[in-house]
DNA sequence: TTGCATACCTAACAGCGTTAGATATCTAAC
DNA sequence: GTTAGATATCTAACGCTGTTAGGTATGCAA
């Protein structure tokens, strides 16, 4: 179980990351993100789904109703230009934050 | 600038990890935190007080008034067992969250 | 027709960073 | 001596976001 605090600071990231390769929809996009993580993030179409709906009011993604083969309507989204730069500036702000912490373990080990 | 919800996840994996090197106190921890990160993170102080107090309130740390040679007070914090305990998991999180990240984004290379 | 997976949505609540204050000491400059 | 800046801590109101707990609807298998 990934703290809440986590979870907020990864969704977006992931989202982009994974709309990067291609559109995708809500629902998939739970059950991708689930593999990818080999099972250790599970996220909650309650979390998800606000989260997708602001992104898209911020212009980061895009959506467009579709119908699939079995008649069920689907909400794809696909990534814009401002949420292609967007994660980049995410990926360097998770990075810093990443090389900060790692250091400090580092250090901490060192001194044991 | 490092985004809210980002600060809001390393904010306490930061301070156990710093913590765990030796006994501190608030405002040093702000000046250390921003060193060790080459500037890039700026805490304030209203922001890492109340997370301080939840800490000890949690028993993650803990804390001791001293008065400095200069006779400022100074509350310092020490790691506990607990928050020792609590560092380990939220590694171990982070670590998986970081991991899928950078598979996404390595993915997303790939397919460029 | 019952149950499960698929597929989307919203409202009330709780937790936490931001903004904007307050208080107090020490040191250096004017 | 008093003004300014660094040191050192704290709190209240506000806004954002995940959680909890619901709701709606279709397709398929038992």
């Amino acid at each position: 179980m990934i703290s809440k605090a986590l979870l907020a600071a990864s969704t977006k990231p992931m989202i982009l990351s994974f709309l990067r390769e291609g559109e995708s929809y809500g629902y998939e996009i739970i059950q991708s993100i689930r593999k990818i993580s080999g099972g250790s993030i599970e996220w909650s179409d309650a979390m998800l789904y606000p989260v997708l709906h602001r992104m898209e009011r911020d212009g980061l993604i895009a959506s467009e109703w579709k119908m699939s083969r079995e008649g069920r309507p689907r909400k794809y989204y696909s990534i814009t230009a401002k949420g292609r730069t967007d994660l980049e500036a995410d990926m360097k702000q998770w990075m810093k934050v990443h090389s900060a912490l790692v250091q400090l373990w580092k250090t901490a080990k060192a001194s044991d």
